[in-house]
DNA sequence: GGTGAGCGC
């Protein structure tokens, strides 16, 4: 049986989920369950709160809001807010943000934990567009790894997106276990991130997730995406064994995967180079 | 159709 988060609430943050397990929680594969799709729809006609409604639209004229710092209002009782060493890194980086979520949707993402110490999110600085990416900082470097193991990869309040989370770059990237990607091709519009794990999953256990990449503002999909395996044998068989098998309604077409263009957050060390006699499952 | 996802505007 497989866990599965429990559903959303509108209006409400995300459950926490139960302690971060002892083991490996899910990366970006925690693939929430499927729900009606509602390309290029933002949220429910219920907004969360007061935050971040999806603005009709937005009033970016000129005056860009400055800066914004969210300093944790006194709302949920601060849990062992002592603050640590000044110089403990407790800040995560969050990204794949849509253009309407401001500072006041992300505080509320994560209200509920009480350990939120401040939202940043950047904007251009003539337009002051939102550039879908910003930090948080928590109280203490063991919130923001409970946040980070917890948070990431479940869906985010009101919205057909799950959390895209990290440790900001500035203070330490750590991306544990090494994964295999693979490139799946000629998805139909409607195979979600879910139905493409699942897919795979029940065919190869090491499959930790999967992601139809989607034009971000349209929601729509662009009719591949990625399935991410823990052991590299499964990555090997499943390129030749699934290759023409269907998804949904049309068959997939499976290739090696091209490392993401980020140097950035990738394994620290090695990188998974897959020799030529191997791309094709023939080793 | 095609290779995701990004670090302080």
């Amino acid at each position: 049986m497989m866990q599965q988060p429990p559903p959303q609430q509108p209006g409400m943050a995300p459950p926490p989920p139960p302690q971060a397990a002892g083991g490996q929680p899910p990366q970006w594969g925690g693939i929430p369950p499927p729900m009606t799709q509602q390309y290029g729809a933002p949220p429910p006609q219920q907004p969360p709160a007061m935050w971040g409604q999806p603005p009709p639209q937005a009033h970016y004229g000129q005056a860009p809001p400055p800066q914004q710092f969210y300093s944790a209002p006194p709302a949920p009782a601060p849990a062992q807010a002592a603050p640590t060493a000044s110089d403990e890194v407790r800040t995560l980086w969050i990204g794949d943000l849509q253009y309407w979520m401001d500072e006041g949707y992300i505080y509320g993402c994560f209200a509920s934990t009480g350990e939120v110490q401040s939202v940043k999110l950047i904007r251009d600085k003539n337009s002051g567009q939102l550039q879908g990416y910003g930090f948080v900082e928590f109280t203490s470097r063991a919130a923001a790894e409970r946040i980070l193991q917890t948070y990431n990869g479940q869906m985010m309040p009101n919205v057909e997106l799950t959390f895209r989370l990290n440790w900001a770059s500035a203070g330490e990237k750590r991306d544990e276990t090494p994964d295999y990607t693979i490139f799946v091709g000629d998805l139909a519009a409607d195979v979600t991130d879910y139905l493409l794990q699942e897919t795979f999953r029940v065919h190869y256990p090491s499959v930790k997730g999967a992601k139809v990449v989607t034009d971000k503002l349209t929601m729509r999909s662009k009719g591949y995406g990625f399935v991410k395996f823990g052991d590299p044998t499964e990555q090997a068989r499943a390129m030749t064994e699934m290759n023409g098998m269907p998804c949904s309604s049309r068959p997939m077409r499976i290739g090696p995967a091209a490392s993401r263009k980020t140097t950035g957050v990738q394994e620290r060390g090695k990188r998974q180079a897959l020799p030529m006699s191997c791309r094709f499952g023939t080793c």
